[in-house]
RNA sequence: GGGCGAAUAGCUCAGUUGGUUAGAGCACCUGUCUUACACACAGGAAGUCGGGGGUUCGAGUCCCUCUUCGCCCACCA
């Protein structure tokens, strides 16, 4: 496409695709082991890991913020000469992915059980290849760099392999046990649930009070209050705290059970709070984990009366006379139900009242997680705890935003055991066979073919999978080719650098992961991790599928470019902050990203269009002597741009080992370093240079060489500091940047560095030139003089001043619009004036009507503001205790403000003397 | 029950250890097709920094308290 056809806007359709698809083809995202200086090489390397997304996810706004920000680091470290790597994957996702298929094949009217096991494994595998994966195709819609010849999956064979290794060697070591207690049990998915995977929901239920009478004399009855009297089919004793004073008498006698008939004791443990309900608490050791444990010190049967799918029965024939024919096979809410009204008739419900608490959920299908006792497999976490809690106290990680160092802390400090095995059939088996014929079993690396204790063959596999998170915990080593040896990418890669996701699985993820890590490694798998905040809606509901307030960021890639969707993203996203989009207004949330690359557009068109693609002479080569002010003005300001940026973006990784008090907090700002890009390209590039140099590019001559040189390097450099924000725009400008060289990439080229070849004093007066013109502009406001009106001005400025002006008359006259004339000798026919900062003074010529009125109140008006803040200056630059508190910078700042309002309103004063008399 | 965060212009948000006249984008008002951009340009209006109290020479910033919203944790029978 020649200069010539270029549009007048950005057009991201015809951009983007092509482009990435030319990003890959030339292996721009690939990163080598051996260029790592840890594998020989010479470059940093710096490493994202990419949180896994669902295998079956599609893609939804807080992947678009997750991966985002990635990208903005990796490409930034890319450009800065890291050898970086940016691995990307997805996570087979046990329950998630399981039900979407068991829904699938439900449509067929078939459950997994009508499959059996293996064939309905394969069903998902074959779903998952189908279909699976569409998500990281999505994220190149977003431009995201991953090195995609690495893409893992947490059910590889290589990744199951780490697995597995895993799970033996904490068998070996004794971390990973089976325990019979009570668990969280989705009776939907049929599986147990961690902790994690267990969510609080507020719920408004109610506080059933039941009286159960003593045995020995019925008229007298004890009062247990409970949420869930369904659970008393199983309860086993009422206890009371031992102190209790009301109860004191009681402890030892006998209760019969309502409804169930038989007698409970009543029995004494201090875990039970006085203060609740009635001070006595029912137990029901098989279905609550507190009653379970109260259970276990007293010694108490476990009667199991709800089964795996919330179906009350006695599930030990020896239990079937708690369970009332009435109520035996109805669901576990319909027993509720049915055990209240019984209760009622028998004249046993005293009260019911409301009662508001937290329900656990099922955090995959929203079923209220029924606690069930169980064998399950367990991982002991306190020693694997003790190394990854020390690692963040020490600085070896760091957590931003730093509040969530103290989640993090009171969360390990005090983890309780992993409930690994879950009760699936889509994940990593676990690796524990047994013999039949001995009775011999262990965890084995490789599958055994006769039993290595009694060389029989009866010999059965476990039944249950491992926790999804038992894979995922993995991903920062088994990425990178860990436990295989030699692993050259672990070599070259691990530990990684910053870990960019959300707060919500801290604990599932991230503190498992640098246990792990520390625990297979000795190492930490990262040094920062970095918490952003939660797209939501205005109402800061946060966005999703089930409330259909969402926003799906393929459409606004679509509508406005991936570029836009970047940059809204990472410009409106504080550090941690949740950020806000109107899914109902993309346009109001999406429109200033696009505007912006439009501006970007432009003044790419116009460079092309005023400079051509011939070859300019670099900056470094041009003669100091013939930079214009405007050249340095903008040279110095790309240099502060660049510096403004390193320090938002900050430190890429700690000095050595730890992170230093001062650099924990450091950097990671992206919203500044995009505000800082944004603010040089538009309001500084745009705005002022490039109106600036108008007239010059329209002379032919040596100036104007200069001019097109420095103007090259200046959008060059905006288009290397935005790269990392808006990929795609400022690749297919810089593809056509004045002497590009064809094969070259934005996406590989240097980050820029502070040039440093402007001359300050010649910046200084651009910077004057700068006051004229807005001055100028005011006043033209002011006196509502139409654009087209010629106007003539003069300014006059004290000799030494007057060349500086005059250098730049002709920029000042086209900018201002204004016919202008640089003297010493005051105009007699002004209509309307006003001081430049630096004393000299601008002239409008309006035919001589001046209206005096007008001009002084404006001048006074100036002065008495002036006034004011010199009024407070002198108070404060008098006042004893500031001069001797205050640091003295900010003391000598307060004492230059003085002098240079004192000289503006001397000659403000002086002006208002003799104009108003 | 414990802990954390937020409250700044109509809206979305900046404001780094206390120190100029508290800023930006959008929206709004007034002009403008000015040799790239009307998805733009120029100029402008708009905030008792949630309420109250305190520390300080000085508070949007620190302390206490209250209100509203959000989040996390907990053996909320």
């Amino acid at each position: 496409m020649t200069v010539q056809e270029l549009p007048p806007q950005y057009d991201p359709q015809a951009t983007e695709r092509a482009l990435y698809a030319a990003w890959e083809s030339a292996g721009v995202f690939r990163a080598e082991a051996a260029r790592s200086v840890r594998a020989g090489g010479d470059r940093d390397p710096f490493t994202v890991l990419m949180p896994p997304p669902n295998v079956t996810a599609i893609l939804h706004v807080g992947h678009g913020l997750n991966n985002t920000v990635q990208d903005v680091l990796v490409r930034w470290r890319r450009m800065a000469g890291d050898e970086a790597l940016w691995m990307p994957g997805t996570d087979h996702a046990g329950i998630a992915t399981q039900n979407v298929v068991e829904k699938l094949i439900a449509k067929e009217g078939k459950t997994r059980f009508d499959l059996g096991r293996e064939p309905f494994v394969a069903r998902t595998e074959q779903f998952v290849r189908e279909t699976g994966g569409q998500i990281l195709q999505q994220l190149r819609g977003l431009g995201a760099s991953a090195d995609w010849d690495r893409t893992a999956y947490t059910l590889s064979p290589s990744l199951s392999r780490a697995v597995r290794e895993t799970f033996v060697r904490l068998w070996e070591d004794g971390l990973v046990y089976k325990g019979h207690r009570v668990i969280h049990w989705c009776p939907r998915c049929l599986t147990s649930l961690s902790d994690e995977e267990a969510e609080f929901h507020d719920t408004n239920g109610k506080l059933y009070h039941i009286r159960y009478p003593l045995a020995s004399d019925p008229s007298r009855a004890l009062t247990v209050a409970t949420t869930r009297p369904e659970t008393m089919l199983g309860d086993v004793a009422v206890a009371v705290h031992p102190d209790d004073e009301r109860y004191a008498g009681l402890i030892g006698q006998k209760l019969r059970l309502p409804v169930v008939g038989i007698e409970i004791p009543i029995v004494a443990d201090s875990f039970v709070d006085r203060e609740f309900g009635t001070g006595a608490v029912k137990l029901t050791p098989a279905h609550d984990a507190n009653d379970f444990d109260a259970g276990k010190r007293l010694g108490l049967p476990m009667p199991v009366v709800i089964d795996a799918e919330g179906i009350v029965r006695a599930v030990d024939p020896a239990d079937a006379a708690r369970i009332p024919a009435a109520f035996a096979g109805l669901d576990r809410f319909a027993v509720r139900k049915a055990i209240v009204q019984q209760l009622e008739s028998d004249g046993a419900l005293e009260k019911v009242e409301p009662h508001a608490h937290s329900v656990r959920h099922c955090y995959r299908c929203d079923t209220v997680v029924e606690p069930r006792l169980s064998d399950q497999w367990f991982v002991k976490m306190a020693p694997l705890a003790a190394p990854a809690l020390q690692a963040v106290r020490d600085g070896r990680i760091r957590l931003l935003p730093e509040r969530w160092e103290g989640v993090y802390v009171h969360w390990m400090e005090n983890i309780r055991d992993w409930n690994i095995s879950r009760q699936l059939w889509w994940g990593h088996r676990i690796p524990v066979f047994y013999c039949d014929a001995c009775g011999w079993s262990s965890a084995l690396r490789d599958n055994p073919t006769a039993c290595p204790k009694c060389n029989g063959t009866a010999l059965r596999q476990d039944e249950d999978v491992l926790d999804t998170w038992f894979s995922s915990w993995l991903w920062p080593i088994s990425t990178l080719g860990w436990p295989a040896d030699p692993a050259p990418d672990l070599k070259a890669f691990y530990g990684t650098d910053v870990l960019v996701t959300a707060p919500e699985i801290l604990f599932f993820w991230v503190s498992r992961m640098i246990m792990s890590g520390m625990y297979f490694t000795g190492r930490v798998p990262f040094h920062t991790v970095l918490l952003h905040g939660t797209a939501r809606d205005l109402q800061g509901r946060k966005m999703s599928k089930s409330l259909g307030n969402g926003i799906d960021p393929l459409e606004v890639v679509e509508k406005y470019g991936a570029d836009a969707l970047r940059w809204t993203i990472v410009a409106g996203m504080g550090l941690g902050v949740d950020v806000r989009f109107d899914p109902t207004d993309l346009d109001a949330s999406f429109a200033p990203g696009r505007n912006f690359a439009t501006k970007l557009w432009n003044i790419g068109r116009f460079l092309l269009q005023q400079v051509g693609t011939d070859t300019v002479r670099p900056v470094r080569d041009l003669d100091a002597a013939s930079l214009q002010p405007a050249d340095c003005w903008i040279l110095e300001r790309l240099d502060a741009a660049v510096a403004a940026a390193n320090v938002a973006l900050g430190p890429a990784r700690p000095t050595g080992d730890h992170w230093t008090t001062a650099q924990r907090t450091q950097g990671m700002r992206l919203d500044e370093y995009a505000e800082t890009a944004r603010r040089f390209v538009w309001n500084e590039l745009a705005d002022w240079y490039l109106e600036a140099v108008k007239g010059r590019l329209a002379t032919p001559g040596a100036d104007r060489e200069v001019a097109r040189a420095v103007l090259t390097h200046a959008f060059d450099g905006a288009l290397r500091l935005l790269h990392p924000v808006m990929p795609f725009i400022t690749e297919s400008l810089w593809q056509k940047l004045p002497g590009h060289v064809d094969g070259t990439w934005l996406a590989r080229a240097a980050w820029p560095t502070p040039a440093g070849v402007g001359v300050g004093e010649r910046a200084a007066a651009f910077e004057a030139a700068r006051a004229t013109i807005t001055l100028a502009r005011e006043l033209r406001a002011e006196y509502s003089i139409p654009p087209g009106t010629p106007v003539r001005a003069v300014v006059t400025a004290a000799p030494a001043r007057t060349a500086a002006y005059e250098g730049q008359r002709e920029m000042i006259a086209r900018m201002a619009r204004l016919e202008l004339t640089i003297g010493s000798d005051k105009p007699s026919e002004l209509a309307a004036h006003a001081l430049l900062p630096d004393g000299a003074e601008l002239h409008l010529l309006l035919g001589g009507t001046i209206d005096v009125a007008k001009e002084c109140a404006r001048f006074q008006q100036e002065l008495v503001q002036l006034e004011q803040q010199l009024t407070g200056l002198a108070a404060r630059l008098s006042n004893e205790k500031f001069l001797a508190k205050a640091k003295p910078e900010i003391v000598d700042g307060e004492r230059a403000k003085q002098a240079e309002y004192t000289a503006r309103a001397e000659a403000l004063r002086k002006k208002v003397a003799s104009l108003c008399g």
